[in-house]
DNA sequence: TTCACCTGCAAGAAAAAACTAGCACGTGCC
DNA sequence: GGCACGTGCTAGTTTTTTCTTGCAGGTGAA
């Protein structure tokens, strides 16, 4: 369920998911929530890597993060998709286009 | 009317879309098709790099070029915009990661 | 204590994208 | 001829993004 979104929302956005490793991560949380080390060894890639393309999909609002104590006390962070719908057409980009901050207004 | 595309493919649109220029370019070109010296001027920007941007657009399947001889004589390169329509969901993106070729095939 | 697991962060290298500046070519018109 | 307009290209810089390496902290269990 979405609304439409700021040229800027919209354009982080895009660049967030037009990344292999997140979209990825995205296939991967759409199967079910998962915590960080466990998802870097299901996609084989490192840790590291894996938590900065968490923070940008987080930071663009399209997974959300939660900490859950595991059964032998340890602090797991678990990662789970957003429910999101973007449609994109020439009209929607050329909405959005009016509100972006990018350098100078519009015309 | 969109088809699904290949995770390569939709990585690039969702690239090539996720820029401020490249957005106001589709806007512009939305309102009507224009030849590149008019939209550089009607946007603000240098001619290279618009023409870097449309090179970026064509190649994602965005935009098309066609020539045309103005009353004049001179070639113009006339562009225009595609009528393209996708949806971004979770469920899409992950059926679309399935096909990325980017470094090792799938597990 | 030591090991295995979880988390976070940051500095520096490597790769990719964006942008500028400048050149080439062509045309018609004053 | 010189000017204004159209096109194309390329080399080099700047900026951004991506990725690696390495270290810090924490927990429970053998």
């Amino acid at each position: 369920m979405e609304t439409s979104h700021s040229g800027d929302e919209l354009a982080r956005i895009l660049a967030t998911l037009a990344n292999p490793h997140r979209m990825r991560v995205i296939a991967a949380l759409a199967h079910g929530r998962n915590y960080v080390s466990a998802l870097a060894r299901e996609l084989g890639i490192s840790r590291p890597l894996l938590q900065l393309h968490l923070a940008k999909l987080e930071a663009a609002g399209l997974v959300t993060a939660a900490f859950e104590l595991s059964h032998d006390g340890k602090a797991m962070k678990y990662y789970d998709t957003v429910p999101f719908a973007v449609t994109l057409t020439p009209q929607s980009i050329a909405l959005a286009a009016r509100t972006l901050t990018t350098e100078e207004g519009q015309s």
